[in-house]
DNA sequence: CAGAGTTTGTGCTATTTTTCACAAAGTATA
DNA sequence: TATACTTTGTGAAAAATAGCACAAACTCTG
């Protein structure tokens, strides 16, 4: 094991590598090797050694890793045996899918709160959760104990959705709003921008050679 | 002008800068310098002048951009000029958001179709949309001219609609199913991962000092 | 218009991330 | 048990990306 800090994409990596091995438990193979694994995954034979390199020795020269004790070893790596506490601020069309999205409760998340401004909404069930005020916000945060932040508002107020969350006591924040926020460094942000994914299909078409 | 190929990343901030650009103008704020719009989307004053050089000069010394100017041209550089037809396939809930997104439209990202596999789901309209079988892509993605697809159907399937995406023709692909999908080199692949991103955010809740 | 202050553009350097490549350790076969 | 494979783990090399730092270009002020 090697002491160095794990890189954030080789920490995205590894659930990519957790998911295939749990459906290849599923389907009763038993070993695997990093060639294969990458061949899976879309990633190098290399890349997934050296990702997997930097928690431990997994592998047996010669045949490969145990898929069931690679898959148990990630999942305590990465915090899987744990469950979080989510809260989606901003049900429009996104939030609203965001709550009936059942891949994260699968993965240890889940939503047990949702915030939006509009007096239409507030008081709305929507998947069993009722939609309430952004103004209980913190009570709610500390009672459900809440530790991520999913802010699906428009950019405009994006930024007064993260102070609030922030001051709220939330650890984390993914934020979905096209738009920079400025959060104090202990809290991780993660920024989904649909959009500017598009937008960058759309520069590879206009500039094709 | 650099004649080195751009870095994927720098097309992504490039959207970042247009957008900030955007704002300004509409605000009548006439120059900015690289520091400043540096601050305002998150970047280093370094960055920013990087980035723009790999495209020309468009600054001046002492005083910094001309916003409009270099909207202007990040549109031009971006073929913001030009629009595209996009397809949906998977009208699931998220595949509803998308459908119901009002900012690809604004990006010159039309949403021109809809597919889906359920019998109950097509025929209906979403958002002036109907819903066509998965069957009729191949005609429907030439007679629309469509250049881009979106995938938000489930990991299961989603290999299969890539494949039926490119067969009929499709340009690059968005893909919002958790899983590695093989596409021919020539189709540009963007992954959008919503769980993963959010896993990434509970990793660090797992592991904080 | 001279001197002080800004800000760009970019060669160079640093850092981060990926890939290579191979000794060492295992497996399989006969 | 010996020989031929296979595959890992990991230093070292390469590639990709970001940041530094400064001359040159321009603005501003009195």
């Amino acid at each position: 094991m090697n002491n160095k800090k794990v890189p954030e994409p080789v920490i995205s990596r590894l659930f990519v590598y957790l998911r295939e091995l749990i459906e290849l438990t599923k389907m009763n193979i038993r070993t695997i090797s990093s060639g294969e694994l990458g061949v899976r995954t879309n990633l190098s034979d290399a890349q997934v050694r050296k990702d997997l390199g930097y928690f431990g020795q997994f592998g047996v020269s010669g045949s490969g890793y145990d898929t069931n004790e690679l898959k148990v070893a990630l999942e305590e790596i990465l915090g899987k045996d744990k469950t979080w506490n989510v809260a989606v601020v901003g049900i429009g069309h996104l939030g609203g899918a965001l709550l009936a999205y059942p891949g994260f409760k699968e993965r240890g998340l889940n939503i047990v709160a949702a915030f939006d401004s509009s007096k239409r909404k507030i008081g709305k069930k929507i998947k069993g959760i009722i939609i309430q005020s952004i103004d209980e916000m913190p009570k709610t945060v500390t009672n459900k104990k809440i530790s991520i932040g999913i802010i699906s508002v428009p950019a405009k107020v994006a930024q007064e959705v993260a102070d609030k969350l922030i001051s709220s006591r939330v650890k984390h924040i993914l934020n979905f709003a096209p738009i920079a926020l400025n959060v104090p460094e202990k809290i991780k942000l993660k920024n989904v921008d649909l959009s500017r994914e598009l937008e960058t299909l759309s520069y590879f078409l206009a500039n094709k050679k």
